[in-house]
DNA sequence: ATATTTGCAAAGCGTTTGCACGGTT
DNA sequence: AACCGTGCAAACGCTTTGCAAATAT
């Protein structure tokens, strides 16, 4: 079957190999923000015949085809998301590491008008919220219309940048 | 000459050595966002006695007293400015690296808000916009109260992630 | 048939660290 | 005097890359 990842693929004339299009299906799937580690695991899990290097060279190719989306939420190593129609933010549980998507098109007016005021034109933004999830509030809320899509992912809730003690170093 | 950050450093009880006094001094006159290599050069001018192991143990130890604050601006390098007393953010200028900040209190009752309708407290938070100047603009216009403080730093304007032609490889 | 892609292992970058030495309190 | 900070160079973690073999069009 071809994924919606790999249709995009073929649309934008890319080569398709055996291992791309099994990045591509593993994206497809992917309901969270997996670092290439975690791309390279799951790809690994469905064909054994490919290369931590060439899941790193192709999810820098589909970014710069605009099929992904690479994040940065601390902890020193890319995550990727493929690419969804409107802009949207992500708010990271500090205890559990666990991504939740939301928009917010207010919030893209104020900054507009920010940038505007300052005497430039807003060109991107990055905007991530880290928060702890309040007791008292089971899971996710469910007001009325849904808080926006979610999703999870691994990783320590981390600020900073990683300081991993059970390593050595880290950056 | 006693260092703004220096005295701070003394208050929290820190062993003030001849490089921490040097970087200390670097980071009190720095109007911009120094990376480590920058505040290396800067305080390597002043005394010779310094290497750039000390320069990253330094940040790190001042950032864990809050001293200084490590930032990301994307570029894979971590840069730092003393910890100002209220929040604020920074508007990279993509085309010449120049980091404008200002502040937007309205901003954060919103973000405090999203987290709340997702059942989250907002514990902190990253914000970064990306413009271009206005051409039309001189460069930052002086409406009625001055738009806020503003700083520079080098940096290409990158939004993704490095990709220096210049050298090898990168991050 | 030919240009691209892959795997491997090595290199690169920013950052941290082990160790012996030197300076601070 | 006891401890802590420093310099150097080596190690680290993530990512990219050179090269020869394999593959897509």
């Amino acid at each position: 079957m071809e994924s919606r990842i790999e249709r995009l693929c073929v649309e934008r004339g890319l080569k398709m190999t055996g291992q791309r299009r099994v990045v591509a299906r593993v994206l497809s799937e992917a309901e969270d923000h997996p670092d290439v580690e975690e791309l390279y695991r799951r790809a690994s899990a469905l064909d054994q015949h490919i290369s931590i290097a060439t899941v790193y060279r192709t999810v820098r190719l589909f970014e710069e085809h605009g099929i992904l989306e690479r994040r940065d939420f601390g902890g020193g190593r890319a995550r990727y998301e493929p690419t969804e129609p409107g802009p949207h933010y992500h708010l990271i549980d500090i205890a559990t590491g666990k991504v939740i998507e939301f928009q917010d098109p207010a919030h893209e007016q104020l900054m507009h008008a920010v940038a505007a005021r300052l005497g430039f034109d807003l060109v991107s933004l990055r905007l991530e919220l880290f928060g702890r999830r309040r007791d008292g509030s089971a899971p996710p809320p469910d007001r009325d219309p849904p808080p926006e899509p979610l999703s999870d992912s691994p990783e320590a809730g981390r600020d900073l940048r990683l300081r991993d003690p059970t390593k050595g170093a880290s950056r």
